[in-house]
RNA sequence: GCCGACAUAGCUCAGCUGGCAGAGCAGCUGAUUCGUAAUCAGCAGGUCAACGGUUCAAAUCCGUUUGUCGGCUCCA
């Protein structure tokens, strides 16, 4: 009772280590910092979070409670000055082109957008004098005044301002509900938001304008057009630099540039995206699917094909036909009336996923759970009707197959199951040199099942991540309706992430399609469903191999693993002997018959990405040997003349499947 | 699906306010036989995405269709 003692007029404020720190009511943040922690973080903060709630450093301190500080260190402390720079953005742009109206400015996940209500588009130039006002305003550290205000306040001030959009969205606010307006100004420039931003605009860095798109008020094209300036901030020009050249490479890793340059697939408008596979896209593709299919057998594993083509029942049985059925290519009855809508005349579609089949097959005999867990495992073509809007290169198409798998189970085996594929999952993904983090998502508002077997579901789930000992973030309420779930972010060479596989426990499907097992007390017992892919779907994962690898593939998965380069037409019939040894290796090698100079021949090799090039010359035949050079430039990538016995090892070794 | 931009040789791209379709690379032919990122010469290659319109004349202007690219309420 000594504390509520202690003068009302004085707060406690604990900090994340758990250290406790009181101070007169009253005090901001910045002086509570100041005071209490130190000058080091008080120059370095940006905002603080208080019982989680984001708010300015300014900010009174008048209850206890829990208090975090954010810095540039913190990944929010970059998102706040994105919103800062927004605002800065938005307050040069009317100044410089008076009579432009301002909307809203969120941050994204690349830096922030401003849209604003103009008549005339802005140009290039435009955007190039809007960048460079904005720094002249971050060099001018304006501070960031914070101020609520009611709403009748509110309407006045923008409605001066004629901000017919500003004043919108300010009847919105206060109709759902909210007190007061806060507003944020810097220099003579006001606009209001949640906040928090930062101290002043000096805090900002650099700001960095990327494009102008159009836009519509609210996102509805009945509503007025809008111009939308993109833009990014970092704290100084050093990140930003890093993130141009991260930028750049990314454009020149992009892979439908290299699928084009490296001739691995193609696309045909007779049918958009639907891909072509190249004799060398498909080299990687077949041996992808090598891989995954060796490895499930190792795991025990079936592999399996459904049908391509099913009969509408299927469909709503499984529910699709009620969800689904825009995004599925429908086969109509010829002989139905012409009249009836698409859906009434259809009969059959193509598979947009292989779960409902998988579910047909567990069914056709009867399972004993000394079958459990029964995993199927099927790499089908499937088709899904994706917006034309949406279609772009390998990473979203129409036409896909799948490293899919089916695991029927009792839930006693989830934990050993779970454990068992997030095994399998880490050896794939570290083959690539992928790395890779889990997202656990949990029971959702609408689901189906109660809350005893969704206890049960995730504590299984949850028990083997824990036992995998893998870092993962958890998604409350991210699950999918028919159960819980773990995603997997893999990272690529250049930091980019892509979310890849997934183990969804499935307590629907066996309810829907009445899947049963006898169990050791001789009766009916209802299974499992784990839903579960590594790659996720061939066509992308391939997509951000590409990307990843920057089309320089490892030996095992490069189309021609090697071309080897005679210097002179004396040198062909060595080359032929040496070519005819790899090909009995199973190894994928070409000749360079070409008449070219051997810096011709090597440029080419290089060009096409291909790991070795095998030099051949007089040296060579000489020795029966090969002098391989590794994709790469100078010196260094000149391996010396080995025999061919010493490079086969060394290739084959390199060839190997590492999974 | 909606908004905007774009579509010229296999690839990368020129082609101005409408006036005979261009280059480099790749390809083919010939010469050259060459040692670690481009040997030389010649030849061939196009219904300018498709369809319709305006015009004496359309790659170019207008319309429709198809495809591609970027974006599509992720806080005030």
């Amino acid at each position: 009772m000594s504390e509520s003692a202690a003068s009302a007029a004085e707060v406690t404020i604990t900090l994340p280590d758990g250290a406790q720190k009181s101070v007169a009511a009253g005090t901001t943040v910045a002086d509570f910092v100041r005071t209490q922690i130190g000058v080091g973080l008080a120059k370095a903060a940006l905002f603080a979070k208080f019982d989680g709630a984001e708010i300015d450093l300014s900010r009174a301190l008048t209850q206890s409670g829990k208090l975090a500080i954010f810095t540039s260190k913190n990944p929010e402390g970059l998102d706040l000055v994105r919103h800062d720079a927004a605002h800065i953005v938005a307050s040069v742009v009317q100044r410089l082109f008076p009579g432009t109206q301002v909307t809203i400015g969120p941050t994204t996940d690349e830096g922030f957008y401003y849209d604003f209500f103009r008549e005339k588009p802005f140009t290039p130039e435009d955007l190039e004098a809007i960048e460079k006002a904005a720094n002249e305003e971050v060099r001018k550290d304006h501070p960031f005044v914070r101020k609520e205000v009611t709403r009748e306040e509110a309407l006045e001030l923008f409605g001066k301002m004629g901000e017919k959009f500003k004043l919108e969205i300010i009847e919105d606010i206060f109709s759902k509900g909210a007190k007061t307006l806060t507003l944020y100004s810097h220099g003579d420039w006001v606009d209001f938001c949640l906040g928090p931003h930062g101290p002043s605009t000096g805090r900002v860095g650099v700001i960095k304008l990327l494009s102008v798109a159009g836009a519509y008020w609210r996102g509805d094209h009945r509503n007025a057009q809008l111009q939308r300036i993109y833009g990014t901030a970092f704290f100084n020009q050093k990140d930003l630099d890093a993130w141009t050249n991260l930028q750049e490479e990314a454009r020149k890793r992009d892979h439908r540039k290299l699928g084009k340059e490296l001739d691995l697939f193609a696309f045909h408008p007779a049918a958009p995206g639907a891909v072509f596979w190249t004799a060398n896209g498909t080299m990687i593709y077949t041996t992808l699917q090598y891989a995954m299919r060796r490895m499930c057998l190792a795991n025990g594993y079936v592999e399996i094909k459904t049908p391509l083509l099913f009969n509408k029942l299927l469909w709503e049985k499984s529910g699709h036909w009620g969800k689904y059925r825009e995004n599925m290519f429908l086969v109509l009855d010829p002989e139905a009336d012409e009249t009836l809508p698409a859906e009434e005349r259809a009969t059959f579609s193509l598979k947009p996923m292989n779960c409902p089949s998988h579910h047909l097959f567990y069914q056709m005999k009867k399972k004993s759970y000394r079958e459990l867990p029964l995993r199927l495992h099927t790499q089908d073509v499937l088709h899904r009707n994706e917006a034309t809007g949406v279609l772009s290169g390998l990473t979203r198409v129409r036409q896909f197959q799948q490293d899919d798998a089916h695991i029927y189970l009792m839930e006693s085996q989830i934990t050993e199951e779970v454990k068992k594929l997030a095994a399998m999952i880490s050896k794939v993904y570290s083959a690539f040199g992928l790395t890779f983090t889990a997202k656990f998502a949990t029971r959702p508002a609408t689901k189906i099942g109660d809350d005893a077997l969704w206890d049960r579901a995730e504590g299984a789930l949850k028990a083997a991540l824990e036992e995998t000992g893998l870092a993962y973030e958890l998604k409350p309420g991210d699950g999918a309706f028919y159960g819980p779930k773990i995603d997997f972010d893999v990272a690529d060479s250049i930091g980019r992430k892509w979310q890849l596989g997934t183990i969804q426990l499935d307590y629907v499907a066996p309810e829907r399609f009445e899947l049963a097992y006898i169990g050791s007390d001789n009766s009916e017992h209802k299974p499992v469903v784990i839903h579960r892919a590594i790659y996720g779907s061939f066509e992308r994962f391939i997509g951000i191999l590409i990307e990843h690898f920057a089309g320089n593939f490892p030996v095992w998965l490069a189309p021609e693993q090697a071309r080897i380069l005679p210097v002179a037409e004396r040198h062909h019939a060595w080359a032929r002997e040496v070519q005819a040894a790899m090909l009995k290796k199973g190894l994928r090698v070409e000749v360079d018959v070409s008449q070219g100079k051997l810096g011709a021949m090597i440029r080419d090799a290089q060009l096409a990405k291909i790991p070795y090039a095998l030099v051949i010359g007089d040296k060579e035949v000489e020795a029966k040997g090969v002098s391989p050079r590794k994709h790469g430039t100078g010196k260094e990538a000149e391996l010396g003349l080995l025999t061919l016995d010493a490079f086969l090892e060394k290739i084959c070794a390199e060839a190997e499947v590492p999974y």
